[in-house]
RNA sequence: GGACAGUUAGCUCAGUUGGUAGAGCAUCUCGUUUACACCGAGAGGGUCACAGGUUCGAGUCCUGUACUGUCCACCA
């Protein structure tokens, strides 16, 4: 053994012996009659490479698995990735306009998806082989992809059956129009942007009894009524009243309603209602049976007949308001701060606009066709609302930490109709064929000619809320399904909550009638030493490959769980890694010292006894060690198991007892007993620590005399630490 | 506007049923011994944001205040 640990001279060495050994995957694994464990990996997106943050999720899952896997537990890690549907055509298209100069309709359908595919390929290829470095003992052999075949039959599978469920519908509705991307998206998919803007106070016209207030005066020639309050004096005697005017070269028909929804105070007390480009008027419309008046077309021009027709947005608010300005009809101009909503992936400004578009209705009761959630019997009425709020509820489902829950309730109370269909190429084509008047819904197209299947592709978070039963065969009776569903523990980011972990919970809940996890473990955020989050859109994060390279895989994993708290965001500094690899390499300089004593030949089959109060000292403290670390373990405080773990090996195995033993080691009756002591702490150290740091254990175990540990399978010719039975 | 966190040693952070304040890094002193200088022995350093309250006892529970951060909603 060489004096200082060099990690880059084994890690790929022992990764491979892992890889070989078949056991990353549980039906190789000694024991089959475990109880099974599953983790299935929450896929990146296939846009870029991994950084810090994947570094810290790969690790977290890797220790919850190899420690299960050591316990006896057939635990199975299924890794993948993901398609990233607007995220990554909106990267592609961007490199190409960049390089090219060319747009998606340049291009055409099928050339843009063959890029597309390119450029998705390399991107997995380099983050398998991030994950690889990492030691991830995820299960290669399933490896997924939300896009792949399988997954594309389970899509469709699920479209249909929540079709046929009534559950998903075509329907025309406001919806968040992106003018940059051409697309719709959902409300998740929005960022809201604080801005500077314009607030204008005016009447329609001269005659017309009341003054509205908007930042947007060009929807105004889409007005078709303006809504006060039931219960404003000043407003009351118009109620019900209509009016006939011409705005900025636009016939208006106005009629004047009550709605509790406007507030008195705001503005002017009263809502000009444009019911065809805003969410809320849209609502308020809806309950005063008003018609639509649409004014804006996709590409955020207006279409309206007159002077602003053909005009962008902007060009048209001005003309707008400069009209205003010349008929005196402006009473008041004043600046506000509001808030701006644009596309999280383009940072397109959204326009709301009515479309006719694919929904999932959450409010929709319906009759669920298998459940074994406790509390829903099969057949039973429920909601998709209901369900996803069930079974946190009632528990089924735990949240790590708890508080989450609050959000995640709030999120559901607030949610509305899911838009699941995009305008976008890339992703999966909705199941749908129309001919004239007609639908068809099916996994195959239909027979006969004439039908044209639906151009849109869907959500994302539709294929992605699929993912823990798709990756084990679903919509097949697979024995996969059968054995590894519910999955044990989603672990993932605290963002994702509302966006991915509530959709697996409908998903779940809804077609398999089970819950999806048992366990959400959400980590924090990593943030380099400027506190600035990481994100795989900037270039100078920090690539896992280059700390790997300067610190070892053991010594990042490590720094990544030690002294940060579940759900709560931490910043890693190389400071804190450097740190780390010397612990790495106190470990095997512990190791050094154990085996250099001839221990050739000493069984550590059976459990030490102490003769010096040095023995008992350090064999109660191991003792206490393996309760400690089993016992963090199990409730998910894996910096607490870091902690314990760092603390009882530097400062009580070495500085302690190896101290100690030096003097033992000189006294003919102490001799053979310290040795086995020595050698019992150390093996069973490496035991403890192999799931936090797998490489450098590994390692020094296979430095261990032959005697020691005999292969017991024909796989290898020493036993294989991952596989060893854990201590407790 | 609503919700949730955080505020503990110079820095980064732990501290789960309330019981005499902890770690890593940094600093200072000493030290070359069967492993390790990516080391050892030792030391300094905190009225646990503030103000009340409950309690024999509060970093930990309750109320309020201040600052920082995050999420959600979104006002036309």
């Amino acid at each position: 053994m060489e004096k200082t640990y060099d990690p880059n001279l084994h890690e790929k060495e022992i990764y491979k012996l892992w890889e070989e050994s078949g056991y990353f995957n549980p039906d190789n694994l000694p024991n089959q009659s475990g109880t099974p464990y599953t983790i299935i990996m929450p896929p990146p997106n296939a846009t870029g490479i991994l950084h810090a943050g994947h570094a810290l999720f790969l690790t977290i899952e890797d220790i919850f698995i190899r420690w299960r896997r050591m316990q006896g537990y057939r635990a199975l890690w299924i890794p993948g990735t993901d398609h990233a549907a607007i995220a990554t055509q909106t990267r592609v298209e961007k490199e190409i306009l960049k390089k090219e100069d060319k747009n998606r309709y340049d291009l055409g359908r099928d050339e843009l998806l063959r890029r597309i595919d390119m450029f998705v390929a390399e991107h997995r290829a380099i983050m398998t082989g991030q994950m690889r470095a990492m030691g991830s003992s995820c299960d290669w052999s399933r490896e997924a992809f939300t896009l792949d075949e399988k997954r594309n039959h389970a899509v469709n599978e699920a479209f249909k059956r929540l079709y046929d469920l009534g559950l998903i519908q075509r329907d025309f509705r406001i919806v968040n129009w992106d003018p940059k991307g051409q697309t719709t998206i959902s409300d998740d998919e929005i960022v809201y942007k604080e801005q500077p803007a314009n607030l204008y106070t005016f009447k329609y016209s001269k005659d017309f009894p009341i003054a509205i207030a908007t930042t947007r005066p060009e929807t105004k020639v889409g007005d078709v009524a303006v809504a006060v309050h039931p219960d404003d004096a000043r407003y009351q005697k118009f109620v019900g009243k209509e009016y006939d005017l011409t705005f900025c070269g636009t016939p208006l028909h106005i009629t004047i309603v009550a709605d509790d929804s406007v507030e008195k105070d705001f503005g002017t007390g009263a809502v000009g209602v444009t019911p065809a480009h805003s969410m809320t008027d849209a609502e308020i419309a809806k309950r005063h049976n008003l018609r639509w008046s649409q004014v804006i077309d996709e590409r955020a021009r207006m279409t309206v007949a007159g002077p602003l027709q053909g005009k962008k947005v902007a060009e048209a608010r001005e003309d707008v308001v400069a009209w205003l300005k010349t008929e005196e009809l402006l009473e008041k101009e004043e600046t506000i701060t509001h808030n701006i909503a644009t596309a999280e992936r383009t940072g397109g400004v959204i326009e709301p606009l009515p479309k006719l578009q694919w929904f999932i209705r959450v409010n929709q009761s319906f009759k669920i066709p298998h459940s074994a959630i406790q509390g829903i019997a099969t057949n039973q009425e429920v909601t998709l609302k209901q369900l996803m709020q069930h079974v946190v509820d009632s528990e089924q489902i735990n949240i790590v930490p708890n508080r989450f829950k609050n959000n995640y309730f709030h999120w559901i109370d607030n949610l509305r109709d899911w838009c699941i269909s995009r305008q976008i190429w890339y992703g999966h084509r909705i199941p749908v064929w129309y001919k004239g008047e007609e639908f068809y819904c099916d996994i195959n197209p239909p027979k006969d000619e004439g039908w044209e299947q639906d151009p849109d592709t869907l959500d994302t978070w539709f294929s992605s809320g699929l993912w823990t039963f798709s990756t084990l065969g679903w919509p097949d009776e697979t024995k996969d399904l059968k054995t590894y569903h519910p999955t044990d523990v989603m672990e993932t980011a605290y963002e994702i909550l509302f966006f991915w972990v509530a959709r697996m919970i409908l998903m779940t809940t809804a077609l398999v009638g089970e819950i999806p996890f048992k366990t959400v473990y959400l980590h924090g955020l990593v943030r380099d030493e400027k506190r600035q989050k990481l994100s795989k859109s900037k270039a100078d994060s920090a690539d896992p490959l280059d700390l790997i390279e300067k610190f070892g895989a053991d010594a990042l994993r490590f720094a990544l769980v030690f002294n940060s708290a579940p759900g709560t965001d931490s910043i890693l500094s190389e400071d804190k890694i450097k740190g780390m690899k010397h612990f790495a390499n106190k470990l095997w300089n512990i190791a050094r010292f154990v085996l250099s004593n001839g221990v050739e030949g000493v069984d550590i089959t059976t459990k030490p006894e102490g003769i010096t109060d040095a023995d008992k000292n350090i064999l109660n403290g191991l003792e206490e060690t393996i309760l400690k670390t089993t016992k963090y373990l199990d409730t998910f405080q894996l910096h607490e198991a870091a902690q314990e773990l760092y603390q009882f090996t530097w400062h009580t195995l070495a500085d302690i007892y190896i101290e100690a033993s030096k003097s033992q080691l000189q006294d003919e009756t102490q001799k053979e007993n310290t040795k086995k002591i020595l050698l019992y702490c150390l093996s069973t150290t490496l035991k403890l620590l192999h799931p936090f740091m797998p490489f450098v254990t590994e390692v020094i175990y296979r430095e261990f005399p032959l005697s020691q540990n005999p292969s017991t399978s024909l796989r290898a010719e020493k036993k294989i630490l991952m596989i060893e039975k854990w201590p407790l």
